[in-house]
DNA sequence: TTTTGACCATTCAATTAAAAAAGTCAGAAG
DNA sequence: CTTCTGACTTTTTTAATTGAATGGTCAAAA
């Protein structure tokens, strides 16, 4: 059993590196299989299709985001700090998957297997539950009014997905590969801006 | 000129029955020419081609929309009230025209012609005018501090735009035809929410 | 000045065939 | 028994073809 969690432990390790450069589509079953040196048919022996791997790929790589994430909000002195950290790792997790399109909406593939879609809600509602928390502690502490965290929580992710994805097909376009430091630049920037109105607010 | 100012105007509104039912890939020019008992030549003898058609009914419908966003706003007794109303507005108008997607950004075809990504962002700049507008009244009034009207309108819609767009996504899915209730009063409560947080802010 | 039928050029949609990729399986290898 | 594989089938993409639909033009008529 263990020896056989190695092997798939190793299978998601190479297929991870194809998916990431090249996304879901480009790469082919056979592409991971010569990468590892055995045959399609032992990928299928670990794997049902090639979906479930893909699936376990993202798994993998998101609950090692997730956890950096909590830890940026955790390690931060202020609210605006630690939500600004918390963008950083998003941004940087962007930069380095963004050909998997595991956290945009666009892409129609995703559409095609009902468990990305399930995966991407599980992700949203883990990050709700991560903000939730941290606001949580910062009502405790005093920096924070008496607000619902878990509403709350929920607002700011949807503002900062929004902005995000919405920048970013405003930037690039559509279809496009890239996704450069320029871009990013300015989604941060807009983010940081954001946190700050909602942190101070706007009433006199 | 005026005759001929005239029957641009019924070529647009009728046009714009078309443009606004079946989107611009689905009428066709001929579909208009014969709404109009004209030939097709005759259309090409007022609009040099179809964008530019599509392109003036664009203008007037958003004009029309951008006038009574302003309106929504001046007629409000305070911020979040304005705001909403200005959703509403907004909400309104994407009811009733989303098949014409001049405000959505994942349609490949408009990246086609240049002038309605330019159109796109005058109609943004203007919109942020307006709030900026808005804002800055509210400041003299007392209302809200002394905050940098121009960029918090900016921030303001970038989040509204960001909300809205992406709620779509995720409630119908990439290439949806229907815009069904629920899912504008999802968007509308979400921003209502958003209202609220910037409003009041977060900070004890 | 305005309109139009006839026309051209480009795009779209349906068809098909070939290629590539996904996925299967009986049996070999350890 | 577990793991692996070559050979295989099925499904999906891709490319080429073609006819129809559509965007766009123009000389000539009203």
């Amino acid at each position: 059993m263990t020896e056989q969690d190695g092997k798939k432990e190793k299978i998601i390790e190479v297929a991870l590196k194809r998916f990431s450069h090249f996304g879901i589509e480009k790469t082919t079953m056979n592409d991971i299989a010569d990468d590892l040196n055995i045959s399609k048919a032992s990928l299928y022996y670990y794997f049902p299709d090639k979906n479930s791997l893909f699936l376990e790929v993202a798994v993998s790589i998101m609950s090692e985001q997730l956890d950096k994430q909590q830890k940026s909000l955790e390690n931060a002195e202020s609210v605006p700090e630690g939500l600004m950290n918390m963008i950083d790792a998003r941004l940087a997790f962007a930069e380095q998957f963004h050909m998997m399109k595991i956290q945009d909406l666009q892409i129609d593939y995703f559409y095609k297997d009902k468990r990305f879609l399930e995966l991407r809600d599980k992700i949203r509602e883990k990050e709700n539950i991560i903000i939730e928390n941290f606001l949580d502690i910062r009502i405790e502490k005093g920096e924070l009014k008496e607000i619902d965290a878990e509403k709350t929580a929920t607002i700011l992710n949807d503002i900062f997905m929004g902005i995000g994805v919405n920048r970013l097909h405003f930037c690039t376009g559509p279809n496009s590969l890239e996704l450069s430091k320029e871009v990013i630049n300015s989604i941060r920037d807009s983010i940081k801006d954001v946190i700050n109105l909602v942190y101070y607010g706007i009433k006199n």
